[in-house]
DNA sequence: ATCATTGCAAACACTTTGCATACGC
DNA sequence: GCGTATGCAAAGTGTTTGCAATGAT
């Protein structure tokens, strides 16, 4: 439901003691919405048309706040541009190399989660797998 | 040996259809040496001192050329600069978010390879696991 | 002599910053 | 009205490209 998103999108920066704007929520509508994990042109260029004043200073911006606040997340990929998700529940990433997707992967028994690794605190855990996905195998 | 590591580098190079000229043992070489994953700034500035003309467009051209033939990788990260290792063995990452370094690590045990998850061919398997290192922990 | 490699300089692409305008309480 | 948010333009940074000089066989 449209109105369950957004009143769950305000709720999320409120909490944060992020003032839910225009464009911020628009940004996070975007992220929760398409979650192919867009960069920040991406969602640039597809909000730009329904908000034309929208800048991608505004883009940047907001991404980097998001993320601080711990809202949204920046993906480590090996490409030029910065991925964003909104996904913030633990998952791994396939890549895949001949069309270039880039979807979330269930972890649950392959990668359990430690709290300590040789003597290092653990915080955090990326994991980016990368092939060939169903629909490219023919 | 010294020796020993210049011949096994002219020997991967040779293998895969690269001249083993000067600049690339030296970038070859710097890399075996030096494992905090550097980024081709920090070869560029290192090896620069070594061999004066020495130019970052061959920086460049080299790493790309090296990853492409399989000898050297790239690492996903979330900073802005690509990092490059040439240990090509299975392993994860780990990133100190205190001090920053980089180090390899072990995850016999953590993250079996798999062939396929959910359809997918699985070709590459990187791990990324953010926390705060032995040294930094006080 | 020919082809690959190197390296300078310029171009490029993504992101950040400076600052003026507009907005919300 | 005052502090925050926005957005334009310019600057910054990492990387790539064009092309001439050099080097190897």
């Amino acid at each position: 439901m449209r109105t369950e998103l957004l009143k769950d999108i305000c709720q999320t920066l409120e909490q944060v003691g992020v003032r839910p704007t225009h464009q911020r929520i628009e940004i996070m509508k975007y992220l929760k919405e398409h979650r192919v994990h867009p960069t920040a042109e991406m969602i640039y260029s597809q909000l730009k048309e329904a908000i034309p004043t929208f800048s991608k200073t505004t883009v940047y911006n907001t991404l980097k706040l998001l993320e601080e606040k711990g809202v949204i997340s920046a993906l480590a990929t090996d490409e030029d541009q910065v991925r964003y998700e909104a996904n913030m529940t633990p998952h791994g990433h396939f890549k895949c190399v001949k069309c270039g997707a880039l979807f979330d992967l269930n972890l649950d028994g392959v990668a359990p989660p430690e709290k300590e690794l040789d003597g290092n605190l653990v915080l955090e855990w990326q994991v980016m797998v990368k092939g060939i996905c169903s629909c490219c195998r023919t």
